[in-house]
DNA sequence: CTGAAAGCGCTTACAG
DNA sequence: CTGAAAGCGCTTACAG
């Protein structure tokens, strides 16, 4: 392996002191007064070697790593990959490189992990927190930017981008309102994160708004695609009324999808269905199904801008940064 | 924000040398024997004072980051969103991280990013080769630890983990020659990753073996759902007698789907498929689909063995690991 | 058994 | 306009 170059180095084969070189690096000659002849001489033999600065020896010297950590419930969701896809483009044209980690939702792993990462002194956090991480999030983000994604907690104030969980069922379920379907259900999970509770308000509010009976399934949370799908099979025999369900994600959408095919019903015919968060296997699937999706692209952006606008000092540390983006509701073809 | 406490601190605190203190944190106490009394008391106060090295610091003194850079396609595919999940849950018992990024396998993209992270000095190299960089992957791994995977390069020796491609086409064609299929199609992509080109000779040599012909599409590589969908479909309007379908990917398996509901044919009734590459949706599909899995924690496993085995000099630089892992056949109602 | 010192490769206040 | 020097927080060969 052949010896990689320092500033040392540069600054001995050419003469000058390393701060000249360092200076000129890092964009300073004007500012320091140096002059173009040398600015021009010095770059020009960086270039010729390929000399690139240890980024490591910047990070210790500046404390800062152009890291961010990016701390989700599961990587490989299509919901958290996808934002990891957008985010690293993002982070590539900044500088930026992007460590990922899944907390599985588990506090005691989540605040393991941000002991781990704040060793590594990444600048800032992109995470999905698991319930009743909130003092760990406070004394984090007392040190560094922190923005918290997806769902946040109503007794801590953090910045913030989620999308409008309640709207999103408002829409779903007014749109099916419209269309004249008297029995719509609501299938969730068990489970007291804000993002779902927010979405079965709106499925209720909306519901009663409208003059008609809420019917709600709750599937507990730990479940494998058989058991919610037996689940939802047994609760439309109970209610044979059923013509339409709302489903709070994407994966109870499949499974409910199942239990209706077992049940010998059609889709939009007999049942029509829209699922909450889009999947890109929805818009091939038999039928395609309608969903309220989640702008992956669109929260991806807000998210590193909150963040970067922290990191680059654009927004004073202390200023609170809540955006909500709208969803957008999809009609395909399991909706009549 | 406190001040974060350096090995100084606690060595001035505690009126021994910073060297001491050095050792006994990295488990050279008796090495360097050092009294078990100045052990257990530095030990004691470091714990007291929630004291953690800056790996930082640590890195630029080693040279070691303890960061593997993981280079795929693209991260938010299934297949490599869920190779992340594993690999990270691996890195983490090992105090090891992983920083990602999508290739999409353009080679300049590519080699962009080697250069990024070679400034980053991570430590090793997980990567999915975008053809035609033999030259830049065979420079990085003169230097570093690189374990090449879903594909390699037939003209570069180098470490990788893949799975048995051409065993894969081969088991799911006698699958169904042996269920008296006799004119199984064949739907893969134009392309000439090696990989393709394997599940393709899989499928040829197989077809040839029972005596049937082959009937092969091949899909522009660059597609959306409804481009392949359509050519599946007329493909399949010029070829009534088809009877099975294995498809070479997941998603031209679901365009697959579309194309022959579209059709008004019936899955198994009608024709019977395939898929290369299990989905988490397939089970939850209508009809459930077979498939051709790809076993996504050994292979993670693996490779993470591989690459550490190196980092850890447990196998010299410079002997070749190369694994091949099986695929697994698995059958749903897609199939008579 | 333990400490003083050099070194990893940068940045940046300070001095001239 | 430019350089010598300290500092970021560790590790580790060397000396005693």
């Amino acid at each position: 392996m052949k010896k990689k170059l320092s500033i040392n180095d540069i600054a001995a084969q050419l003469n000058v002191s390393k701060s000249t070189v360092s200076f000129i690096l890092n964009g300073k000659a004007k500012e320091k007064r140096i002059s173009d002849k040398l600015a021009q001489r010095v770059l020009k033999y960086v270039k010729e070697k390929g000399y690139k600065p240890s980024e490591l020896a910047r990070s210790l010297s500046t404390g800062k790593t152009r890291m961010i950590c990016l701390m989700v419930e599961k990587i490989s969701d299509y919901f958290f990959s996808h934002i990891a896809f957008h985010l690293e483009a993002l982070a590539y044209k900044s500088g930026y490189k992007i460590i990922y980690c899944s907390t599985e939702n588990d506090p005691d792993k989540t605040r393991e992990l941000i002991k781990l990462f704040r060793e590594r002194h990444v600048d800032g956090y992109i995470i999905t927190p698991p319930p009743g991480i909130q003092s760990a999030i406070s004394d984090l983000k007392n040190d560094l930017p922190v923005v918290l994604f997806d769902r946040y907690f109503e007794d801590l104030e953090t910045d913030y981008v989620v999308i409008d969980n309640y709207k999103g069922t408002v829409n779903a379920v007014s749109y099916l309102a419209e269309k004249q379907y008297k029995h719509i259900a609501f299938v969730t999970l068990q489970s007291e994160q804000l993002q779902m509770k927010e979405r079965e308000h709106g499925y209720t509010d909306t519901i009663k708004k409208h003059g008609l009976t809420p019917m709600v399934l709750k599937i507990p949370f730990e479940n494998d695609a058989d058991t919610s799908s037996n689940a939802i099979r047994s609760f439309l025999k109970k209610k044979p009324e059923t013509d339409a369900i709302v489903f709070a994600t994407n994966y109870l959408a499949l499974s409910g999808v199942k239990a209706i095919n077992e049940l010998q019903l059609n889709i939009p015919g007999d049942i029509s269905i829209i699922a909450f968060d889009d999947h890109s296997v929805f818009s091939v699937y038999n039928p395609p199904i309608s969903a309220v999706a989640q702008p992956l692209e669109a929260l991806a952006f807000q998210l590193f801008k909150v963040l970067i606008d922290k990191l680059e000092n654009r927004v004073p540390i202390d200023q609170l940064q809540q955006i909500i983006v709208p969803t957008r509701l999809i009609i395909r073809q399991s909706t009549k």
